[in-house]
DNA sequence: TAAAACCACTTGCTTTTTACAAGTAGTTGC
DNA sequence: GCAACTACTTGTAAAAAGCAAGTGGTTTTA
């Protein structure tokens, strides 16, 4: 249901998992096509995968982009809009590291890492890192 | 499905719309009986609540009081490992307060309040009020 | 140039989850 | 002692997710 509130506003387009996890792919582990997606560990299906990058384009957090030597390929990348979102993926990432002991996989810490030991610092790394990646050539 | 990744850690046991929205109602809006999550202005049904509030207090998010003055009331706090859950709702009204535009209603800054002028500030001080809240007496 | 492989999806069906309404057992106030 | 309130539970219909197979277009290979 439709709310004033700003936590449910976000929560209501971007609140659920798989589309969060999209959006990880993107931000931290360089995916960028359709079969990357699909391949990654969770194992998202493909229909549900093709649904929330429809509604994430819809929602102007990613873009879709011709792969210029793979004319078959589509690339998708991140906007503006979608690399806000990273801050509240680390906070995520950052609370995990805190609290998900032996749950977590070694060498995970590819995704806070900076932020870990200086959050504003680290951020403002990664905000440069995405927009350099994401951003170039629109 | 389960995975290494601490983004999809935190997924898996908090990343679901209801769960964060108690969540927010108990941090936000001081709202600490079943009753007053009901009545949010979202519309939880019962069923998820009493599920969602189950969950929560399995994966120690929340715990049981009981309510001295009302013998049969129970009230529901944060643990310290609810409340460290704080910098991410943050995030999400950040974000929100930036992209939501029209969408919000008026007066919803109570949420991020400090926070949105300087954010280690704002934080800490939040830390502060939801520990002294939650915390004392246990 | 025909066949095989690969691309981003779509379709159909089953299972799980959610939503809504009603009911219940144990207090509490009058 | 009974009506009202508490925190739930139960039953059922609707919606969403999960799974497997298929599709139409492009690209590579023989």
């Amino acid at each position: 249901m439709r709310s004033g509130c700003p936590l449910n506003y976000g929560l209501e387009i971007f609140g659920d998992k798989w589309t969060l996890l999209i959006i990880r792919d993107l931000m931290f582990f360089n995916k960028k096509y359709y079969n990357e997606f699909l391949q990654s560990e969770e194992g998202i299906s493909t229909n549900i995968l093709a649904d929330r990058l429809q509604l994430l384009e819809k929602n102007k957090f990613i873009r879709k982009e011709k792969d210029g030597e793979h004319k078959q390929k589509i690339i998708y990348r991140l906007t503006q809009k979608g690399i806000d979102l990273m801050p509240l993926l680390m906070e995520i990432g950052l609370w995990s590291d805190k609290y998900a002991g032996s749950h977590l996989h070694p060498g995970r810490d590819i995704i806070i890492g900076d932020v870990k030991e200086n959050k504003a610092k680290g951020l403002k790394k990664m905000f440069a890192k995405l927009e350099k990646e994401h951003l170039t050539g629109c």
